[in-house]
DNA sequence: CAGGAAATTTGATTTACATCATGGAATAAA
DNA sequence: TTTATTCCATGATGTAAATCAAATTTCCTG
């Protein structure tokens, strides 16, 4: 992943709150620059590998993580061995919080986080987020609204899961990746690196590595789109999109 | 549904909160029986017959609902016709409360309810919910809490959609419904009457009547159980949920 | 209680997708 | 570089569950 690593190079080191992605989207947008200092103060760096657990189902909560640059998958294990991938965590989101949200006794991750890219992650822990929280209530109630959205996606992917097909979803997940990762080109098309895996995207469809091969080669076949390695070029997003309702 | 006629007939009118099975559980038991009081004065009771819509996705949120007798199911439409069953919602529960946390712009329901039987559901409107929520700061704090488990609720049924047949996912269902509306037997065994139609039932499995009534047989000739008419009869609890996990 | 609408059962057939097997390409490590 | 994993592609085959078609039963309504 070249893509990452020139990503990460890039960064000031540390990072700074104030430059981060993040800043201006969702919950941390309601701190004034003033605040972000103290979150800035109490904040660890780490750096995540290709493919390294970030935290994992069961174990002990540490606390939350601002993804500062790379892309994290949630994921939980499925009777039997194997992880099933249940949605994916993006730069500029915060992964973890929902622990925080759960008043239950002890502090135990509901789900485990996979970097499927080189990550830097931003680390707060317990007693840090929590002094936010009380400190700033309005925080505690953006992330409750998160959440919200969080279970309304949820129920949106077990929708699709159970009453679309393979092929149906995997254009849905190519449209949602497009408007992260894609660079436009001319006319209606677009050029775009996912960052995962061919096999990470056909588990994030619940299906089969073989399954997703021969349905981009069926797609590709029918000019929706052509790919060579992981590179994917759309002539027309029109066209991808007509493919995200079974018809 | 005699069962639930029965059921309906002999609440008292109209039902007291005091009395409700919705007391002691979850959100409603912080309150005192005196604040209770006040929820007592501003919330009118419905009645719904089987089948009937109590709200419906996309349309404008009304307020929140305790179910006081009967049998609700949560479902989202699916692109095309018809709707998936997302999940249960039981006598004593809270529903509709999702929508007050989301911070939206309108006040627009996510999803639809329907009374799988006949049912009392006792309501409260906007303003009495926000009223009690400012009041009651830890009120919202609980339904905050109830919503983060129903998220991971949710990512479990996911993973049992994903990644495990209709068998074994009937079988949970099954044991899930014992909890609640089986009476015991002598030994290890139950008989339990579901509180709604085979077909229902296999809406909430994501999966068709013809493929659940062929499971049930096959069960049943393995000797987990045998059924007649919507009556199931299990001798061996264990037995059943053995069926739980895939072997 | 009669008649009509749903729900349930059973059988025959189809299908989307999983599974198994294998060779090649790409990436990472030594 | 060379070697070793992991990933990707493609063919052959198996299977759980969907679909289609009816007959039968249950339930509901007038």
């Amino acid at each position: 992943m070249e893509h990452s690593k020139r990503l990460i190079r890039s960064l000031e080191y540390p990072p700074q709150c104030l430059n981060c992605p993040t800043r201006d989207v969702a919950e941390w947008s309601i701190l004034t620059d003033r605040e972000m200092e103290q979150v800035e103060s109490c904040k660890t760096v780490y750096n995540y590998q290709r493919g390294k657990l970030i935290f994992e189902q069961n174990q002990p909560c540490t606390g939350i993580f601002c993804i500062r640059a790379g892309t994290v998958v949630i994921s939980k294990p499925h009777s039997g061995k194997g992880n099933i991938y249940i949605r994916l965590v993006h730069a500029g989101q915060t992964l973890g919080y929902r622990n925080l949200l759960h008043g239950r006794q002890g502090m135990i991750c509901s789900n485990s986080a996979k970097a499927l890219t080189a990550s830097v992650m931003c680390h707060l822990d317990l007693t840090a987020i929590s002094t936010l929280f009380s400190q700033f209530p309005r925080l505690e109630g953006k992330f409750q609204e998160h959440m919200a959205e969080d279970l309304d996606s949820m129920e949106e992917s077990m929708v699709g899961l159970a009453s679309i097909p393979v092929r149906n979803r995997l254009a849905r997940l190519l449209v949602s990746l497009m408007d992260r990762y894609a660079t436009p080109e001319e006319g209606n098309g677009a050029v775009m690196t996912p960052p995962m895996t061919w096999r990470d995207m056909s588990e994030l469809l619940c299906t089969r590595p073989e399954t997703l091969t021969r349905t981009l080669h069926a797609m590709e076949t029918d000019g929706i789109f052509h790919h060579k390695g992981h590179t994917i070029t759309i002539d027309d997003l029109e066209r991808l999109r007509h493919e995200t309702i079974p018809h």
